[in-house]
Formats: structure tokens, C-alpha cells, sequence
DNA sequence: GTATACTGTGAATACGTATTCTCCGGCTGG
DNA sequence: CCAGCCGGAGAATACGTATTCACAGTATAC
């Protein structure tokens, strides 16, 4: 029932093997031949099997995107939803389709990611949630696999581009104390998540620089996990003055929770996040926010990884920092935003 | 460098065959045999190649879902997200991985639906964003090709499931007005999407019964859009005294435009919107929102769809309807919550 | 004029797997 | 004891494409 190269072959009375070099283009084919292949073509409303094309090429023409199940993102954090978004626009233009491929946490992961690279199911995988130690990247490495990770490599020598993170958490925290606030808070994720990791560090270095003391609480993803957390850490005796938040959505949290306690905001609590999403808009005060440049993120790991999966050449590892920003709003100015 | 079933088979001094035999599970081979092999498979890692499995069996397993692109979902909304989230959750004790598909918004749509269709990529398609006369389900039908509507097929005969939203849009209408509010609009999204037209098909029964005027303003998704049709609309001199939003993410740009307006809400304006995500939460009264078994849907979406890939037998199209219900927050409530 | 290079095409092959076809040996039933 | 069967294994084939190999025909060079 289905027109392969064969029927258009014999239709255009020519042999399958000039079928598929007109196809592809740059085959020397006569031009009176390419063309009554061409109608050939477009009359059957032929279409190349990509299943065979995969065997034949050894290329899928998907890309993966390893996403931790069931407690990674993609609930509800705005961060994925934006991540998908800008890949799907970025392979747009190229052959590349994308393929969500869902991975188990702990041990586990690594059985989920040696099917992954002996199926060959994906051509190239992006990596995200990088963590620590993460054993991963030497996994995938040892086998040649094209793949980019979206995150800290921490002193892996991989391809890589991140937020410059460390910087994020400078920015965030520094214009907390400059506006006023002493004692300043951090919610971050969960331990080992690089994301959180490093904007702790910087969190901790402006602290540390205004010789106060630095609070981090630990929270799941996620704004009911985030409100919980800071429920307790709000309600302490010894409760921070401002607060900043790993993400905005994990700040909404923040905001029900202070709400829940009678704490204003900016008054009582100032608030500083990250990613200045849509969501910043919805706090009556305005929420401010460090402004990570996603597009230009994605762009530059696409690019890297379709450059991997398709020269066949060894490419020299090497890490990107996209810059990133800090958007004032009303949460974080206690006068009430006089800026 | 690839270990493939050739290999495995000369390593277990068997031929192809009966490797794949062993891999397949029902056939039959001596217990020794079977032994021998599955040793030799453990011993050199080998995985079967997807690709010439997707050859030989005709089949990529991979399911799809289209997503309009660039004005689709997906950029914000966190329905497509727990919609996404929910299929990757059903798909993890199945054979079957996601693999979202682009398509251009348009009349160019059916060029690439028609690509899908004969390149074979995916083995079936979750179609959402169902629009009144949708000439894809046509396309798709005619080839025979395995697909199931998240949305209202509109009298054709297709597999589908759906939200309630007729009924969806008369309780949340009801019950505004069981509140007292007399003027009640309505935000629905782009003409002709069923999602949007069948909710306001339930909201104008009610506004009718209560011998009301409809008053309906269409809007793109997102924040920002309906944050500056709501500010059109609660400007007006025949502003509404309560909204019903086509869903919670547009109800936040509702909230914040009506704070610029200085309109409290629930005092001055009542709002009623739908899928009861977190965002609820976020707003001081709590946002009050028609609950949608998204779970649900997805999961009778997902057998409906893998029962039709799996069995080659004609399945007679049907419609599932999915019910919902209202999960009342202040947001509704005038006097401020008394319930 | 023949020898050589070149160009475009068809024939043949390979990609790795699942399945059908074939065949061999042992079993059953008379 | 032999005909017929059956279970289990290898050989062969097909899935649809891209590419190499072989070859005829023409053009170029001396």
C-alpha cells in the first residue's frame, strides 16, 4: 500500500538507485531524468520512509532531551515549559525532531541511559539537572555519544552551557543587602542540583562579604514544596528579613506562605528570584527577578550538539557562561518602590 | 564497533536467528540454548538496534504529539505541561516514547501533517487544540493513520476525549451568579477553538436562563494577552462585574489588570476560571477554577491510542467525555469568603 | 585512428532485525 | 519396522534506502 522508492522507479521508468540520488540532490543526474523522477515524485505524493533512511544513514534525526522522572521538572516549573519551547523553535529549521526521553533517578539512571546509547534510539542528547558528581557525563563520554549539558559540568570536560549561576546568586543577594535588608535568606533545591549549588555559592559570598550569616533551606521543586519550607523558615525566631528563591515559581510559594504568616512583602520580606518569567507580573508589588537569557541558552547548545552529531570529527570540549541580569521590581525595595 | 545480533550469535555459536528468537521471547528454544545466548548478550551489553527494529517491524515506537507552533500552547500555559507531564507518566511501563511534532499554524499545517503521515515517524498522534471545522482529523483518517483528539471532534466520527467543558462553562457561570454577580463576561481564547467555543456555549446557557447579556472578548493564550483584553474589557463603562477565564494562567494576567485598574477582587469583580493548577494559589482570596481530571483524560487519551497502533483490526471511533468540577475559592465569593 | 578519461545509469550490496522457509532428527502410531 | 509428524535450529529473505561497483556511451587527447 505505501509508494517506496521502487514504485517512483518504476513509474519514471529509471532504477531505484537514480530515485534516491535525485533525492538527495547532489547526484549528477540528467536533467530530463530528474525531472520525470521529480512529477514521478510529486504525483504519488511519495515521501521517504524515514525508518529505512535511519538503518541505511545511521542517524534517527532525533534529538533527546533527558528529563529525570518522576520527581524532576516539567510540573509545573516554567523553566522547562520555556526549555522545550525555545528547542522545538531552535530545530525548526533542521532535520531535527525532539524526543522527550524520560529517565528513572538514582542507580537506576545509568541502566536508562546505556539503552539509550546502544538503542541508538536518539542521535544526541541535551542534559539537564546536572548535579554534582554526575556520573553521567563520563558514561556517555566513554562512548563517543553526541550530548550537551545544559548546566555546570563541575570540572568535567564536557560540552556545556550554563547561566552563569554563581553570578545569578551575587546579583540577586548583593541588591537584597543594598536595599536594606540584613538578614537574608536562601531557599534552594535539593542538594547536589547544580543550578542550586552554584547560586548558594554566590548567595554565600556577598553574605559572607557583608559579614552576615548565611540561611539555606532545602526544598523539593515546585510551589506547595517551596511554601512548606518556607512556612518553617518564616515562622522560626530567628526568620530572615528578605528571602531569595531559586526559581519564580518556587516563589509563589514563598508568597502564599508569607501571606499565610501576615508577612508583607516588601515590608516585612524582601523577595528576589530567578528566571523573570511571566509569573513576576502577578505579585501585586511586582517580583523581582534575575533575567536568564533561555534563548540564547538553548540556541548556543543546540548549535553545539547539531555541530557534534554531525561532523564525525573529535571536537574539543568546551564550556559556555551565558551572562544574565538582575530586573528590579517591587519586591525586593522595602520603601515600597521608590527604586 | 557496533555489537550487533551477528555478533552475539557467532559468540554463542548459534545463528542469527535464533538470537533474535530469544530476544522475541515466545519462540521456541531449548533451555540450554536460550542459556548459552542470553549469556553471551549480557556479557557484550548488547541492545537490538531501534532502527532496523523500526524497519523490520514497521513500527518507530514513538508517539506523537502535534503542537502548534510558534502561536500554540506550550509557552506558558501549564496545561501543555501537565499534558506532557501526564503522557510521559503513562508511556513509562510501555514500549512507546513522546516525541513532540511542530506544526505550523495554517494552511501550511496540512503539508506537515501530511509529512508525518507517509515518512512513518511516529506510530501514532495526540492531537489537541481542536479547532471547529478541523480538516486534520480528515487528513488523518483517510490513511488510516492512528491518532486520538484531545478535544471536541465536532460530529466527526473520530476517536476523542474531552473535557466536559460544556458543562464546565455552566458551572463556573452558575455559579458566579448563585453569588450575586448580575454582569458576568467571559474571556475565551481564539475563535474557533472548541476548547474556548464549548465553554462559552455553557456560559451563554446560563447568562440566558439568568435572562442576562453574554459578554464574551476573545484573546490569545498567555498572561500578557489577557492581561490587556481584560484591561479593555473592566475599563469600559460596561464593565463586568465578575469574569469567567478561559484558565488560570489567563486569569493571572485578569488579576493583574484589574489591579492596575484598582478593582479588588472578589469585592468588585468575581472571577471563575479553569484547570485548578497551582496558580490558585497564588492569588491573596484564592482563585476559584473548574477542576479538570487532566490524569485522567491523558490516560484514557493513551489506551485509546496504543490500542490502536497495537491491534492492525478496525476499532469503532468513539467519544469520551471527562467529567469536572468546581473547586470554589474567594475569588467568587463577595462578601469575601463566608462560604 | 585508438587509447584514455569521464559521466551518468543500472545492478548489486549493506544497514540489523524479524520471520518464513527448509531441513534434520526423534517421536508416535499402526 | 516404517510412514508420518513435529519440534527446534539454520538458511534465506524482506523491510526501504543510500552507496559502491560495474559498465556503456561519449568526449578528449595524441
Amino acid at each position: 500500500m505505501r509508494v517506496t522508492q521502487q514504485d517512483i522507479a518504476r513509474f519514471a521508468q529509471v532504477s531505484q538507485a537514480t530515485v534516491s540520488r535525485v533525492l538527495a540532490g547532489d547526484g549528477r543526474v540528467e536533467p530530463d531524468i530528474r525531472q520525470k523522477v521529480l512529477e514521478a515524485i510529486e504525483q504519488h505524493n511519495y515521501q521517504p520512509d524515514v525508518r529505512a533512511r535511519s538503518l541505511r544513514t545511521q542517524s534517527t534525526g532525533l534529538i533527546g532531551l533527558a528529563v529525570k522522572r518522576p520527581h524532576g521538572g516539567l510540573d509545573g516549573d516554567p523553566f522547562y515549559t520555556s526549555l522545550i519551547s525555545e528547542i522545538l523553535d531552535g530545530l525548526e529549521d533542521t532535520e531535527y525532531h525532539l524526543c522527550i526521553e524520560t529517565v528513572p533517578e538514582g542507580p537506576d539512571q545509568f541502566e536508562a541511559y546505556d539503552e539509550l546509547l546502544r538503542t541508538r534510539r536518539v542521535d544526541g542528547l541535551v542534559l539537564v539537572e546536572s548535579e554534582a558528581d554526575d556520573e553521567r557525563l563520563e558514561l556517555l563520554q566513554r562512548d563517543r555519544f553526541p550530548f550537551v549539558l545544559i548546566g555546570n559540568p563541575m570540572g568535567h570536560r564536557v560540552w556545556s552551557v550554563d547561566n552563569d549561576n554563581v553570578y545569578a546568586g551575587q546579583i540577586a543577594t548583593q541588591h537584597l543587602f543594598e536595599s536594606g535588608y540584613r538578614k537574608v535568606g536562601f531557599i534552594a533545591g535539593r542538594h547536589g542540583v547544580t543550578v542550586s549549588e552554584d547560586r548558594i555559592e554566590g548567595y554565600t559570598r556577598i553574605v559572607n562579604q557583608f559579614e552576615s550569616e548565611p540561611m539555606v533551606w532545602h526544598s523539593d521543586f515546585g510551589l506547595e514544596a517551596a511554601r512548606d519550607v518556607a512556612l518553617l523558615a518564616l515562622s522560626g525566631k530567628d526568620a530572615p528579613e528578605a528571602m531569595v528563591v531559586l526559581d519564580d515559581y518556587m516563589a509563589m510559594g514563598v508568597v502564599v506562605a508569607s501571606r499565610m504568616l501576615g508577612i508583607r512583602i516588601p515590608q516585612d520580606l524582601g523577595l528576589v528570584s530567578f528566571n523573570d518569567s511571566n509569573l513576576c507580573l502577578v505579585l501585586e508589588c511586582g517580583l523581582s527577578s534575575v533575567s536568564l537569557d533561555i534563548p540564547r541558552l538553548v540556541r548556543t547548545a543546540l548549535s553545539t550538539l547539531l555541530h557534534l552529531t554531525g561532523s564525525k570529527e573529535l571536537v574539543e570540549p568546551k564550556r559556555v557562561v551565558v551572562p544574565c541580569f538582575l530586573r528590579v521590581r517591587g519586591s525586593s525595595i522595602r520603601t515600597g518602590g521608590l527604586l
